[in-house]
DNA sequence: CAACGGAAAATGGTATACCAAAATTCCGAG
DNA sequence: CTCGGAATTTTGGTATACCATTTTCCGTTG
């Protein structure tokens, strides 16, 4: 028995469009033609869209083809100040349950970003950043907590993700990145929740200025309601 | 087109079952007798499962029968914490953000709770409840934070129900219930936030005492149907 | 008698076929 | 030329059949 792999696979794969443009927000996602594409039957296809939909990338709607999510501000901040308190309850918890080694394994995370920063791509910078803040949640030794912190930053992605492109806030990043593992190796809760709240409030910024700027020069690409067309556009798209 | 309702009544039929402890933790989710007993195909039976898999009521296992979750005490306490956090972040953001209509409505709902206290049913008591504090997590009037929220009352749903069954702290529910009603109408975000705190910490000792007794009580009541053997050995290795 | 091995049954994952509702298209009336 | 409605197409939901792996249990063997 294949190890429940193909859904999530097929979930992988859609993720990584979604998140590199190649399915734009707004799309619908016809599961059809992409089982037809990635040559699997509509099965495993539905089911990878129900774990994305769970991970609110994609939205379900009733009755017809779910839509690839595209948040406003207004919900990305929300999702920002939900991850926040995630994050924050993370650091206190990490500070008291966390061990010698996992602190050190994420200041070793610290380092690889530092030294990559400027070197690699952004995507395989972010993915260590992803790495990185999950360290931390997981040093809180709650699953819950964890997992659901894990889920919001996945949510996050395409906004962070675009954030980080910007590469505007090197220096801030990595100070308060290293600020975060000083608290934690000092086992200093108000330390780390001090620059964990500053570190998601520059994110917050720089998501607002992206989609400033975005809208000026009509990035987020809206595609309300006459993206019927534009479904068939992407979808063609997609296998180039 | 049936209105995507198929596998979410199956959910929820098997959520109550699960709950009411017609399916006992540990006992194996066999999707093939399921659907033959409610008369629906595989198909829909496999998303329901999935749904609650989603909730964590039930745990999926590669390559095996999923199985009703059994969390330790530890495991819901990792959950509770994060309810917490949830729950503080709401009444802080609904201090600000609810209207008065919505914290009347709350005001109206805690006191249905006081009036069909002695009067109803525990389950149906309990259902109350929930509308209570989800009321207060949508007056924060962030879709992020309402939606993360109920999905953590739902995972800590039969936990609440069974301390909620013991009905031993009448008194201090409705207490603790009009403090954070009082809080919100004064929009205190520090009192209602003192009260939630208090709250779910007595909601954790309840379910504390409720384990205690009933690990030396046997309550966690082996399966009622004929996997009785899977049933023991699968709980026994989740505790273990 | 216990331990091991293999055959058979059981079970979850996948593919496909069918159905009903919704969206779209197209034709005819005004 | 426009508008309305019906037929067609499209699409998601459901049922069922098939496959691969896992589990179980019995017979063999040391």
């Amino acid at each position: 028995m294949a190890r429940q792999a193909l859904s999530v696979e097929i979930a992988d794969q859609l993720r990584r469009d979604i998140l590199r443009g190649k399915l734009a927000p707004g799309a619908p996602i016809k599961e059809r033609v992409l089982a037809e594409e990635m040559d699997v039957s509509r099965t495993p296809m539905r089911e990878a869209i129900r774990i994305l939909a769970k991970e609110e990338l994609v939205l379900l709607r009733p009755a017809r083809s779910p839509i690839v999510a595209n948040p406003s501000f207004n919900e990305i901040a929300d999702s920002v100040e939900v991850l926040r308190a995630l994050e924050l309850l993370s650091g206190e918890l990490a500070c008291t349950n966390a061990t010698d080694a996992e602190i050190a394994q994420i200041r070793a995370l610290h380092e690889r970003i530092a030294e990559a920063y400027d070197r690699v791509d952004t995507l395989d910078l972010f993915e260590i950043d992803m790495q990185f803040h999950i360290a931390i949640a997981q040093a809180s030794h709650n699953r819950a907590l964890s997992d659901t912190h894990k889920a919001f930053l996945a949510r996050l992605w395409r906004a962070r993700y675009l954030s980080a492109k910007q590469r505007r806030s090197r220096d801030r990043v990595l100070r308060q990145h290293g600020a975060i593992v000083a608290g934690l190796e000092q086992r200093d809760p108000g330390l780390v929740k001090t620059e964990i709240a500053a570190h998601l409030e520059a994110l917050l910024d720089n998501i607002r200025r992206y989609l400033d700027a975005g809208e000026a020069a009509d990035l987020p690409e809206p595609a309300p309601s006459g993206m019927a067309p534009a479904c068939a556009t992407t979808a063609g798209e997609r296998s180039a």
